[in-house]
DNA sequence: CTGTTAGCGCATTCAG
DNA sequence: CTGAATGCGCTAACAG
């Protein structure tokens, strides 16, 4: 060894061994530290022979680049955020992949981080992720305020949301066309001669809960069908309520005989409702299944495409990155009917 | 201002204002530095009144401690790296979740990148992540050798395993029972009085694939019933082949009367045979689905647990971050029969 | 309770 | 083509 050990404080996991640095790597190699970081950096004007001495040294010392020390010098991190409510939850983890998919070309690395759609822990982690210099955000926003965010936007962080917009900021989006595709999906079922649809779905404070609603209720009004809110059912997706729903929804005068759900977790409460399973109503949801198909009634669907909606977003971070300038943009993204 | 303007190169990025640092903060303050870093930590032996003080020059300047240069003096990230196959797998997704439950209970934020099962992508990906000098590793190794792995291993860097383990290096590894999950299975056909039970799965040098045929096996050497190969079907999970396999166990003289697909892509792909569509063959299927109580024939199936898998594997990370010492250590997680 | 000094590992001047 | 010095922002040591 060259140097003297260092270890001024011995970490507290295990024998934990201080790694190799450059200086390590220029000694033994009897270069400069700096020609070993052209070697590290693939630069040019490095001959040949100190090119494969230093090469020589850095295999026998297992040397690896720190990169966070790099960061710290360079003022980037090739490394970006993305905040979701739920890394499990099946459009999530797509809208991770799509993101992924693009960070990965541009050779940025993803942090990934759950809110659990909890205020304080969305914005503790978006700090946390701020703290550590990402290069740039992608959030699928709790429906709270995120005006917090302004500072670090004006300051030219690239911030962009995904799935739904933030509220008290003005910043890059990218939605799918909820109300779009709510609206060929209950024309769907219009043109299959329809005229009482009920529609079950999110309260209308959540964002895309409200814009779905709109899109059934533009498709009623395109079709001169009068929009009924008894048939109308918006809350929180337990078998249930849903089953409740349907209850009423058959009930009356003029039954429904079709149904609209507007979300995924409702489609499965309505789906399990007895009521529902006992009736014949038709049916056409919003975000498509793996098992749809199968189904003892086959289940047509209106299907986004969250992996596009991620790999969306985080082109728009890298056009930001890129020098893009101007105002905030809007994407919305087209769905899919799937008639089944 | 008291300092003068620093950014030697501008960031490419748009107008990227250079940050504020503990130093802008301390002469804000009228304070040292090193106050403003035990204010910023919360460490104690600081008056609530300079306390106060430190604190509205934060405020005041949006001051965000940069954890890159905290990491680069402590040596150490409170990041962990996550390699998956797929992000968007649902599995894979699950244990990413799970992972994140108890790293974030930890303060430690989650690095992901997903593989796409591609051995160079998988270790540079793995070399990435240990240049940005991760805390601890947990990847879903793809079928390759990872014995280069084994000197950041022996450095004691934390490298746990998931869902199937490491070929060429001992780790910690946290796997599902996929022999039992199998073995229960079968058992359930038979014990509903099926003798002759088909197989339909992953080729052999699949790790999760060979388990579970070896779990099939057992459940039939236990039974006193043969093995017969004639009744096994390895290979790529696509329809046809599906197909083609249920045709064949439905043929001959002794034809099969009930069906194990050993995992979720086999079990789609055979859903959707036609040969099985027309069978009336008994059906049990490793892996859960959402809507698998709804199909038209109700899906019995061996349930993993994905998060509770990732969970596992954080934890053991921890634990040896802890300094816990001993050889490489294998959890294997029970699996439970759901039968509908 | 508070401040000063040094240096984590690297890339960036700017000389040789 | 190569190397020595400087500092990125922060915290660990060690004074006061």
């Amino acid at each position: 060894m060259t140097r003297e050990p260092k270890t001024p404080t011995a970490p507290p996991g295990a024998g934990r061994v201080s790694r190799p640095t450059m200086r390590d790597v220029a000694a033994l190699a009897g270069v400069g530290i700096k020609t070993v970081s052209r070697v590290v950096n693939g630069e040019r004007h490095v001959s040949e022979e100190t090119r494969q001495a230093v090469e020589r040294a850095i295999a026998q010392l297992r040397f690896r680049r720190n990169a966070g020390a790099a960061s710290l010098r360079q003022g980037q991190t090739s490394t970006i955020g993305l905040i979701v409510e739920d890394i499990g939850e099946p459009i999530q983890s797509n809208i991770a992949r799509g993101v992924e998919r693009i960070a990965h070309d541009a050779g940025t690395l993803l942090l990934t981080a759950s809110s659990s759609d909890d205020e304080e822990r969305e914005r503790a982690l978006t700090l946390s992720l701020i703290s550590r210099r990402v290069d740039g955000l992608i959030i699928v926003p709790s429906p709270f305020d995120h005006g917090f965010l302004r500072d670090e936007a004006d300051a030219g962080l690239p911030i962009v949301f995904a799935d739904r917009p933030p509220v008290g900021l003005a910043a890059d989006v990218v939605l799918a066309d909820n109300r779009g595709g709510a609206r060929t999906g209950t024309q769907h079922l219009i043109e299959d001669g329809h005229r009482r649809i009920a529609f079950i779905g999110d309260p209308e404070d959540v964002y895309t809960g409200a814009e779905r609603l709109t899109g059934y209720r533009d498709a009623l009004a395109n079709a001169g069908l009068p929009y009924d809110p008894g048939l109308v059912f918006l809350g929180a997706p337990d078998i249930a309520r849903c089953d409740a729903a349907v209850t009423k929804a058959l009930a009356g005068t003029w039954p429904a005989t079709a149904l609209f759900t507007g979300n995924s977790l409702n489609t499965l409460a309505t789906l399990r409702a007895p009521s529902f399973q006992r009736s014949d109503l038709a049916h056409v949801a919003f975000d498509d299944f793996e098992l749809a198909d199968l189904l003892r009634r086959p289940l047509t669907v209106v299907a986004q495409d969250p992996a596009a909606m991620g790999e969306s977003a985080a082109q728009l971070v890298f056009d930001r990155l890129g020098g893009l300038e101007g105002p905030a943009r809007t994407v919305v993204l087209p769905t899919t009917l799937i008639a089944r």
